[in-house]
DNA sequence: ATGACCATGTAATCCGTTACATGATTCG
DNA sequence: CGAATCATGTAACGGATTACATGGTCAT
């Protein structure tokens, strides 16, 4: 399982469940997320295992927590886990599936429609990725050559996020301007070079 | 859930679950796949529920078949699906956590090898993926303008898979570039020209 | 005091994977 | 005859979501 071992990453500094999910929260959600009543379960299970070990902190102020740290095993199996290669899962893109059948419909408009509403979403989360970035690595990546080891590793990560978002959004556009050419067919000469006028405009977003 | 309204789609022709398992493996694993033993149970729920018909096919040569078929019922459920808006479902890419933690090993040789080996993976799916591109499209997408709406629909889809994957792929360029010149920070001058002309190689391949 | 938020947990249900079981056909 | 492939299923387990339950703190 992989969730396992997210939680040992997450837990470089002792932490409680409710801290972790804050975590997912902040600038990686586009690669993993949890529900608290799936952490918690799964701390529990992991303090049974020896990996992790908690202690209830006293109340200062606010309700009690309680806060896991990482045994030596748990840091042990963090690295194996590390070192194993990358861990290629299932991808499962329901919105793909959609477009994909959605010839039933028979309606090149609601393909339409469709396609523009996913773009609005994709920027919208796309926005938020730009927003994380800008936070690491300064305006231009100004900060990028003082990060530390750790700041970089989440940086590549949150570029991840970024590449594959704007990619999205790409594709939206490329799948709009060829149902808009499906849809008037006989326009006037030059779909080809409106194309790449857009291609152009994509590339020097970069 | 999204595997019921996938079968249903899959079912534009009556078809068994070993079919429907031999759709999935062909132009749609980058959205979407499952196994025999999800499907056969997922058909025989969606027969109690109406949305499917089947009966045994009479072994005229080879082992008995059970075929279904959509009912009128099953496709007003489909379409009710496709336009009920993009569904966006949690992503979760293993990997990237791996490369979000990776600063744990200290070890900046470590996470180039890594993305690496991802870069290869990525490449190889990437490469059947073009392969369906160009069954649909022909070179150069020269078929593009007389697909009829089924193959149109299959088109955009699986131009997402081949941008989505090219992305990624450049993603770990984008990395292993900047692993280099972290691990060599005193290098001749130019490291940003050369990250120049590294995207303007990218941006060609389009 | 009331509602928003912090914090921890359980229960029910469903989705998905791996392993197992069965039997027929086809090819060498 | 034996191995590979076609074809259909069940069982066990684990991962993930949704709903439910509890109680404390803090600001208005």
């Amino acid at each position: 399982m992989s969730l396992d071992h997210i939680l040992l990453g997450m837990l470089a500094a002792p932490a409680s469940g409710y801290d972790i999910k804050r975590g997912f929260s902040e600038g990686s959600r586009h690669f993993w997320s949890a529900e608290l009543s799936q952490i918690y379960p799964a701390l529990k299970k992991l303090e049974e295992r020896g990996w992790l070990e908690s202690r209830l902190e006293p109340p200062a102020r606010g309700p009690r927590r309680r806060v896991y740290h990482r045994t030596t095993e748990g840091r042990t199996e963090l690295l194996r886990w590390l070192t194993a290669g990358p861990q290629m899962g299932t991808q499962r893109f329901a919105y793909v599936a959609q477009l994909f059948f959605m010839h039933e419909l028979d309606d090149l408009e609601a393909t339409s429609d469709f396609m523009l509403e996913l773009r609005s979403r994709l920027e919208e989360f796309l926005a938020l990725l730009r927003q994380a970035e800008l936070d690491i690595a300064g305006p231009d990546g100004a900060r990028l050559d003082d990060l530390s080891g750790e700041d970089f590793h989440v940086y590549l990560a949150v570029r991840m996020g970024v590449r594959s978002l704007r990619s999205r959004v790409d594709w939206c556009d490329e799948a709009l301007a060829h149902i808009e050419r499906r849809r008037r067919p006989h326009a006037v000469a030059g779909g080809a070079q409106a194309q790449d006028r857009q291609d152009r405009k994509e590339r020097r977003r970069g």
